[in-house]
DNA sequence: TTGTACGCGTTATCAA
DNA sequence: TTGATAACGCGTACAA
């Protein structure tokens, strides 16, 4: 027994199936890649060789060749968050039909980290990069651009209309909230937001507000706005201290579900009722918010599809084709029981 | 200006920057990879090339050539269960620290569906799997052995010690949930569980509270137990089917939090006071979990180093060193506010 | 329709 | 310490 054979249990190559079929390294390749180019006979002569051999193309030298990874990148803020969890899935559910592989990445809202998530992206030559927002740093453009690497911004639209994206308009959206309530009659608001610094949907969100409210003569005070960093008990602790602090509200918009939970959770172990004394709203429409109770008025949002269409608008710009600039998605406000007219 | 100049504006390669230094292309290769095998002097002239020309080293190529793609894979049921999501996250986290990236596909507790996104990652190339529970399909250990990529199994220890893997006994979690319940004074069982088929942990926990029970002389009926499908509303409904088909019980064990909150919920809703009239138990302890009105008890499981530690397994391993077979996580039942003796 | 031959960008072996 | 050169496994003009 030869020593090169004594070893050579590594996996089959494109070689090995060439020759198992007795055809030459192209005809076999065009037999896996092209089928139709190859007569039938032939044709599954290699096809079988390559399943009895157990053939599994190498990746990294297909790209090398190809210059295609068939490899897409999504980088979200964070995947404790079950809007980016199910948009996350939903685009690579999308993405694996046709072949392709998801690589993910969160960078907890730090512009720096994405920076570093995204050059390792480029680095794995991913074929199209999927990203959260407006915000981000002018040196991941750089990369992006460089490499030639397409993108698209998701859950926000780009107004200037430089990059591709695809979402809707937070400012619009909230100021619909902000307007469902002051035609409830309320006054007096009070917000609690996510971190607003490299953060365009929280900033956008807040801004709706004010927006709706300037319309008609209202105000949110900065000393009514409370910013505060990710979470469910964040969000009670925080409102907590709002309430503590005397000011007056009836009501009491929140920047996503998660922090109106974690609101409505705080009210009610003040014995504060809701929407009796106060009404509080979401924005996401996450599985949870029409379960509770009282179920929350929120924005909706169809998350698996944002996902859905940023891998379809990525697999035609792959393929070379043109899809609109940016995409707007249909969201809607939904009221539910914890927004009633100020008691 | 020559025609070859023209258009040569792609990404600057290795070959670019061993040029600009004057250098051949292994001391670049070298100097980039292992610094401290060049002498000071041209090491510098070489990063600061590398820097000016804005070079981005080619993954693929370096793939090729190494047989180490510096990618791992991550295979889970959904990201739309946070605890999934959360240790996904902690395990992108951990090896991107080591200058690793993550591919990530989940297959709906669909075994077929894993085995798809199985073959994918290994045609990648990644360095390394890891998959949650137990129950896989037989082609998917062919295919990882065959191509001799290693892998963690998670969320649960293999008794057989035949694979490596990284949790705690779901079953031995379950007793002690049962345990609790039956130390109050109940006696009257009924459980809502996740899918079993095919999903180890969910058989585990259903089995640890039979056992439990059965020590005491107690059992659960096959009509207590409701097996259904992932999600908060859907326990809802499953719950309040068991509570209309006039079954008697006082203590309700949910394979997992999020069916607990569709049971308290539901129960609510209902005016069933909780844990007054019926105690109701979780699995996972979720952030809402402690926060929820009434706090859930629960299993506690510390999620964020499941990934963690999957992750510093797998380098260790990818590296070349050598690991435990099977790592045990300690886990621990958190009494809260949803149980109480039987009214 | 099939085969030949070269190139993809890097690492690794070996010699200098 | 550095340089030449051969892989790495596949895709694809181009030729047959």
């Amino acid at each position: 027994m030869l020593l090169s054979v004594a070893h050579r249990k590594a996996s089959a190559r494109l070689s090995d199936v060439a020759r198992a079929a007795g055809v030459s390294l192209s005809t076999a390749s065009r037999a896996l890649a092209d089928p139709g180019l190859v007569l039938p006979a032939t044709r599954s002569r290699i096809q079988d060789a390559a399943a009895r051999l157990g053939y599994v193309p190498h990746g990294a030298a297909r790209a090398l060749a190809s210059r295609r990874s068939r490899t897409i990148g999504a980088v979200v803020p964070t995947l404790d968050n079950p809007i980016f969890a199910a948009s996350t899935q939903a685009l690579q559910h999308r993405i694996a039909r046709e072949g392709y592989t998801l690589l993910v990445g969160s960078h907890e809202y730090d512009l720096e980290a994405e920076v570093k998530l995204v050059s390792a992206l480029v680095e794995r030559g991913v074929d199209g990069i999927v990203l959260v927002g407006l915000d981000h740093s002018p040196e991941l453009h750089r990369l992006l651009v460089k490499a030639e690497i397409p993108f698209e911004l998701t859950w926000a639209t780009d107004a200037s209309r430089i990059h591709h994206s695809l979402g809707f308009s937070n400012r619009l959206a909230a100021a619909s909230v902000a307007q469902h309530l002051m035609e409830l009659g309320h006054r007096d608001f009070a917000m609690i937001s996510g971190r607003t610094t490299s953060n365009d949907r929280a900033r956008e969100r807040v801004a709706g507000v004010r927006e709706a409210l300037a319309a008609h003569g209202l105000e949110l005070p900065a000393r009514r706005v409370l910013e505060i960093a990710f979470g469910i008990s964040a969000a009670r602790t925080a409102f907590g201290r709002l309430l503590d602090s005397g000011e007056r509200f009836t009501a009491l918009v929140c920047g996503n579900d998660l922090l109106a939970l974690g609101a409505l959770l705080e009210a009610a172990a003040r014995g504060i009722a809701v929407p009796r004394q106060l009404s509080v709203t979401g924005f996401d429409d996450i599985e949870l918010a029409g379960e509770f109770s009282p179920a929350l008025t929120t924005i909706h949002l169809p998350v698996a599809d944002i996902g859905r269409i940023a891998a379809e608008r990525m697999l035609a710009r792959i393929g070379g084709g043109e899809v609109p600039k940016s995409h707007e998605i249909p969201v809607h406000l939904v009221v539910r029981a914890s927004t009633a007219p100020p008691g």
